[in-house]
DNA sequence: CACCCTTGTGAATCAGTCT
DNA sequence: GAGACTGATTCACAAGGGT
């Protein structure tokens, strides 16, 4: 069976999540999700993040306490975690104002470089009793890269067909987790903040590729565990309490990985790049021949190299429309025509039908990876 | 005149905040709202499709040198807003994944105590351009009492009345200010970042009473001190750049406070639309199952992302179904069955079970302003 | 006057590849 | 690693002009 350092690939252990994180390789994993524990203060007792309680009277505790312990926890595990990542991949941690700001500063000052905050709009919350405050009816996700100039994989184009055709905002209107979907054991619930599966199935088909390797220093339920197996990427959970891992186990096992085929990005397929010279070469545009802009205001004629002739000019289909748009730079396919039949037809068309009479399809499967430059 | 400190009430003073801020006394104010720089850190340009440059901030009052130099500035205009604020009193402070995460976490530590963290989602936000992140459609706001034990004002029977006797809940949808409401000078628009009046009438209107003492020690465009005095209650805003000063000054000149505190916006109900992707999610439809025209002519494999696979093509359900029909666009709710017990069912049909089903409480969504100032 | 089409624009950490 | 070159990329409104 396949390992990462000492773990088994595909399972859940048991175990502090620092301790674990320290046996992980550098740069060894694609995609991290986190749901950390969020140091609340309930029924007048603060539980420290090891799960020991503190007595706030008697142990002299005071908030700057809590926050510090808690800072200091999420420095650890955050630290680890961006170790393991790998420089293409990404993090996503979620919480809520109890934690979140915490969180988000350690984040960006170990150097995590933050691509949005995603807002979990819970569509059916559970309405605050009281009437003391607002109704808190969302938690918080940071999606961050290991640094600022690194890459990161991210679907861009499926997440807008997933969207009905419009770009993925960063609010997104998910139910919480009830009914079926909520494990219960012995009538009760396995777990007190299990995350629905839609919210772990955007993250992972939007933000990974299939085999990719994600971990979830904070498994649970798992939840992150279930949408990889089913997604088929691999995964890696750390679970402190015995009893969590045995639920995630045998949600686990009931798990049926889709096909492949209905997995793969085909809606980010790329053509391979047809340059101008190959229309030349093939004569879908003869050498000699006049270009027009759309409204046949400008004319160009195509020399040998796929360079066009403007007056004096001589460069290339998008430095010549740029210069007669006054832009710096323009792309050229959308500018020029060429005249066949007496009608006007765009070349951008004409190397549509190359593409078409030589490539066909398919094409290679290409998952977008995004690259900052200095 | 009134006067609170040095200052005169119901003013906007030109000065640094910090400055300003130590020569008001101790707990003399009810209500603070922040809006500070976000230090967006903005590199090169940014052109849209059209080739078109975005007007971004690049304002000279957001450039920092560092998190520490924006941490520092932070630390000390919110220390001194919280030994200003009344102990009864709360603060509203707004920004971005830019800066929140950093505020929220100094506001933590210096004892005010976080209530609520409010999402004001954007219907209209400017998209990203370049298909690299989620389009970053909302902005944060931290709603703090001074600290745990305080007491503070919150009209929760308002703002229930106000949301059609619904809880008010932390995710409000309000329009960015443009049209009539954006303040130009010249043509061009006075402030880079002002705020829709909407987004502080209910701040206001929630968290403060008449004649309360309201501050904004980040004046910028005069729009909290507008909507202040509208609702009759009193207000002093600090402001660095002079410009500004004489915007606000202004546009407070042509505010007629409100006789009657009469519902001035009005919230329309509506159900968050459906993706086509979240039918997939909750399993309404499966993916790799088969889509069929009402005829049963046509069918369609559902693949991971929500896309369609149709022969080769590989599109949205609207992209395909308009493919089919030999039309440049067309509603794929409306073309595509599933069968189900061997019977052909609308995939809308299933759009509105699972609307149904989760979005049993209506929600609250777009708003419109029903009287505009004098 | 109603309707349609074009143009402009908003707190934005917004490109990828090859030489 | 820096620089040159190619060419991919947008949503909701408001305002104004034309039919």
């Amino acid at each position: 069976m396949e390992k990462i350092g000492d773990f088994q690939i595909n399972s859940i252990v048991q175990g502090d999540c620092v301790e674990l994180l320290k046996k992980l390789p550098n740069n060894s994993v694609d995609l991290i999700f986190a749901d950390p524990p969020y140091n609340l203060q309930l029924n007048g007792e603060l539980f420290r993040p090891n799960q020991t309680k503190v007595d706030a009277v008697n142990d002299g505790w005071d908030k700057f306490d809590s926050f510090e312990s808690y800072d200091k926890f999420c420095l650890q595990w955050l630290s680890e975690c961006r170790r393991v990542l790998k420089s293409t991949g990404s993090i996503w941690v979620i919480g809520s104002y109890h934690n979140i700001f915490r969180i988000g500063k350690i984040m960006q000052d170990l150097g995590f470089w933050i691509l949005n905050d995603i807002i979990w709009i819970k569509t059916n919350p559970m309405p605050n009793f009281k009437g003391t405050r607002f109704n808190n009816a969302h938690e918080t996700l940071i999606w961050a890269s290991k640094s600022e100039k690194s890459s990161y994989t991210f679907h861009y184009k499926s997440m807008k067909t997933f969207n009905d055709d419009l770009q993925m905002r960063s609010d997104w209107y998910i139910p919480i987790c009830q009914g079926e979907e909520r494990i219960k054991v012995n009538g009760k619930k396995a777990h007190s903040t299990q995350k629905p599966e839609e919210l772990l199935f955007r993250i992972i088909l939007s933000t990974s590729n299939i085999n990719d390797l994600i971990l979830d220093p904070f498994s649970g339920s798992g939840t992150t565990a279930a949408v990889a197996k089913r997604l088929k990427r691999k995964f890696l959970g750390f679970e402190r309490e015995l009893f969590y891992v045995q639920v995630a186990n045998e949600r686990l096992n009931k798990i049926i990985p889709l096909a492949e085929p209905v997995l793969e990005y085909k809606i980010e397929r790329r053509k391979p790049k047809v340059p101008f010279g190959s229309l030349i070469e093939k004569g879908f545009v003869e050498i000699g021949e006049v270009l027009y802009s759309k409204n046949g205001l400008h004319q160009a004629v195509v020399l040998a190299d796929g360079s066009l002739q403007y007056g004096d000019l001589v460069a290339s289909i998008h430095k010549v429309s740029a210069f007669i748009l006054g832009k710096e730079n323009y792309n050229g396919w959308s500018f020029w025509y060429v005249k066949r039949n007496g009608i006007l037809q765009s070349i951008d068309d004409l190397r549509n039908l190359y593409s078409e009479k030589y490539f066909g399809t398919p094409f290679k499967i290409h998952s977008k990876t995004i690259s900052k430059t200095a």
